[in-house]
DNA sequence: AGCACGCCGACT
DNA sequence: GTCGGCGTGCTC
């Protein structure tokens, strides 16, 4: 018997499977999907098998499979599918695939430490002569007190009990000791809300319902505010009842803690939750409970798409608009698609939700190809907030650079009401950039083609790219006179302003600097929630799934920070955050009201994000991009050309552009190379060369042949990034 | 990826 | 004369 086995390095060199032989006394055991240790070169690694076969015509040695590593099937069918749909959209090596498919501890590579976390607990021998013992040992009374507890307890855990005394008892196989697996993330049961729906939620809630025993997406496209979590309760707990289970996949899972609140109330330790600030140890526990199908429910971010439910009853994922359900770095997947592909293979709901739908869905829902389903009002006494649009311009003849003077006043009004407010400024740090007002000196960061902001609280210059850090100088390091200048507004410049203008106020900052440590957001929201502050000022991580029923005003300082971005996404991204932080403001009873400041107000996304009309923004957008030709109209491919050498990097781009000119479709076009948006990042120049496509069935083959022909080359590097959701 | 084999510079 | 630089090539 052979086996074909994928190997754990992850380089384009290696994406191919190596033969090897199985031994006898692994054959019986041996499944496809499993991971062996083998030995390759000189040195023994790990591997998954693919293929098993009997027959092997080879004119080498053929090695033999070393070990099994996990007996327990580490991929099972779907998982494997899953890594083949990932290498060929993604065009990714096999080996990159199956390992994001899989939490650090299942990963084909050397384990740092014993993931697996257990109690140890001693009970008495029942096939031991107790009193015999007791007899020949009467003066150990260490031992004799020992087996009175277990007499009367039955067991206990054996580090409740001092040692040497019981290592001889075990020893003397008058005590057996065995270990039960423990888990570190417990959540029990609370106090379940009874959920009512509204007749509006009721309708959709039906709607889904129906559909439960065949694939069909939903588009659930409610307004803020709207109730969608508790149609997802509902569906979840009809899809549990029926012994099936469910995958809910959200954006982030801070911002969402809510909600995963809300399914542990109703569901308990019936959910596990995975996402990326869990320790290793954390996700190794969720994804074997998952695994020992002693869960049903899994909620989690991007990666929580792989987990290894069996017998999926439906897959929700929540704010489907978000950037974060795809991925950044290789393979470049996004977890809609995998959605799409196992809700496919379970036969079984896919359900889209978001108050502004990502275009591709919106036009895919219009098309019939997604179900389209609306819920138009908020739950309960709760209207959509006021919102008023301030044109800077005239304010900062008035020198109200950072607040208006109409958002300066509802301020205060708020604040003597005793009702909070949310400011969202999308900039971090103080100043986005130091200026010596001598030599016109800009710090910038040497790695990036990017100048540094200042970070105030640690004096500290950083470059938002890369992370470089540098202290402060007094002086201009350029000319040594003292005139450096701070200029451009971030969230520490404007805590600052804000305690100025209202001393008063109780103030919190959300950020990344703020919220690095583990747990911190969650403090933040709380202490907020039990308005232990007044202002919440934050980067738009204060936007998102947040809900404050004492929050009655918004204010967006700068509106235009998002919109001024190179990118055809920009307007469709600004439209989310407005819709999404205005949708904070008056959520229960008080009404509501927003302010938005900008450059722009005649812009039709400010316009569109003031009259809450999303079908307007859409329609209008729409137009756009079936001029530019961007999606939906248009599928796109993202090409990136690194290197360290300005000249040769983008002479190869150039080579790459012409050779693609050749062999694509007619109708495909391809741009560039440009500079990328970033040109110089961590010390290489990135040159992009954009595809649009339509249909083009060779393209995908001519894209991989480009990826193999840079295999060897180390002066530069392709990235290629299929369906980009930026460029 | 990791390691061996292989051909040219400054040193016990 | 040797130790060692990292360039290329192979691993079932």
């Amino acid at each position: 018997m052979f086996a074909k086995v994928i190997i754990e390095y992850a380089t384009k060199k290696l994406d191919q499977t190596f033969i090897y032989k199985v031994p006898l006394v692994l054959q019986a055991k041996i499944k496809v999907g499993m991971k062996v240790l083998v030995p390759f070169g000189n040195k023994k690694i790990y591997g998954f098998v693919l293929e098993l076969s009997n027959k092997a015509e080879e004119n080498f040695a053929i090695k033999e499979i070393e070990k099994i590593v996990d007996e327990e099937l580490v991929l099972n069918e779907e998982l494997l599918q899953i890594a083949d749909y990932l290498c060929t959209t993604t065009l990714c090596p096999k080996i990159s695939a199956l390992q994001t498919l899989l939490p650090s501890s299942f990963k084909a590579k050397r384990q740092k430490s014993n993931y697996e976390l257990s109690d140890t607990f001693v009970k008495l021998n029942p096939e031991a002569n107790i009193y015999a013992y007791q007899k020949n040992n009467a003066r150990a009374l260490r031992q004799l007190a020992i087996i009175d507890q277990l007499e009367k307890n039955g067991s206990m855990l054996k580090k409740d009990l001092a040692s040497s005394s019981l290592n001889t008892l075990i020893n003397n196989n008058v005590v057996l000791c065995y270990k039960v697996p423990k888990y570190r993330l417990n959540q029990n049961k609370g106090q379940a809300h009874r959920v009512i729906l509204t007749v509006e939620q009721d309708k959709v809630y039906k709607q889904i319902k129906a559909a439960l025993n065949h694939q069909e997406t939903f588009l659930l496209y409610g307004i803020t505010g709207s109730g969608k979590t508790e149609i997802y309760l509902k569906l979840i707990a009809d899809v549990v009842k029926k012994g099936k289970t469910a995958l809910l996949l959200v954006p982030e899972i801070v911002l969402t803690a809510q909600i995963v609140k809300r399914f542990y109330q109703e569901f308990g330790s019936q959910v596990a939750i995975l996402h990326s600030a869990l320790s290793e140890g954390e996700k190794h526990d969720e994804y074997l409970k998952i695994k020992r199908q002693e869960v049903n429910i899994v909620i989690g971010t991007r990666s929580a798409v792989f987990a290894p439910l069996e017998n999926i009853g439906i897959i929700i994922i929540d704010e489907e608009h978000s950037v974060t359900f795809k991925q950044e770095n290789t393979p470049r997947y996004n977890a809609k698609d995998i959605a799409s592909f196992r809700a496919k293979y379970h036969n079984i709901p896919l359900v889209l939700g978001s108050a502004t739908p990502l275009l591709e869905t919106k036009a895919r829902a219009d098309k019939k190809v997604f179900t389209l389903l609306t819920l138009k009002s908020r739950v309960g006494k709760a209207v959509l907030p006021q919102i008023h649009i301030v044109d800077m311009l005239p304010e900062l003849k008035r020198r109200n650079h950072i607040l208006s003077a109409l958002l300066k006043e509802k301020i205060q009004k708020r604040l003597e009401a005793h009702e909070q407010i949310i400011l969202l400024l999308n900039r971090r740090g103080h100043s986005t950039y130091i200026n010596c007002s001598n030599c016109g000196f800009i710090y910038k960061c040497p790695n990036c083609d990017i100048t540094l902001t200042y970070h105030k609280s640690s004096n500290n210059l950083i470059c938002h790219y890369c992370g470089y850090q540098k202290q402060k100088d007094n002086l201009c390091p350029k000319c040594g006179e003292d005139g450096l200048n701070y200029y451009g507004l971030g969230t520490e410049k404007l805590e600052e302003f804000v305690a100025r203008e209202y001393p008063e106020a109780r103030i919190i900052r959300m950020d990344q600097d703020t919220t690095s440590k583990k747990g911190a957001h969650q403090k933040y929201i709380e202490a907020f929630l039990a308005e232990e502050y007044d202002i919440l000022i934050g980067t738009q991580m204060v936007a998102k799934g947040l809900d404050f029923p004492k929050v009655t005003l918004v204010g967006v300082i700068n509106a235009d920070n998002s919109l001024n971005i190179p990118d055809f996404r920009a307007n469709e991204n600004t439209f989310a955050l407005l819709n999404q932080v205005a949708g904070r403001s008056g959520r229960k009873e008080l009404q509501g009201e927003v302010v938005i400041q900008t450059f722009n107000p005649d812009n039709f996304v400010i316009k569109c994000v003031a009259q809450n009309s999303y079908d307007t923004f859409y329609q209008t957008e729409m137009n756009i991009r079936r001029q530019l030709k961007y999606p939906p109209y248009y599928y796109l491919i993202g090409l990136k050309v690194v290197g360290k050498d300005y000249h040769k990097t983008l002479a190869e781009a150039q080579k790459i552009k012409n050779y693609l000119k050749t062999k694509v479709a007619q109708e495909t076009i391809v741009l560039g190379p440009t500079t990328a948006l970033i040109l110089k990042y961590n010390n290489e120049y990135r040159f992009q060369i954009i595809i649009k496509y339509r249909f083009d069935e060779e393209l995908k083959n001519i894209l991989k042949e480009i990826d193999t022909m840079y295999v060897l080359n180390k002066d530069i590097n392709v990235e290629i990034d299929v369906d980009p959701l930026h460029l």
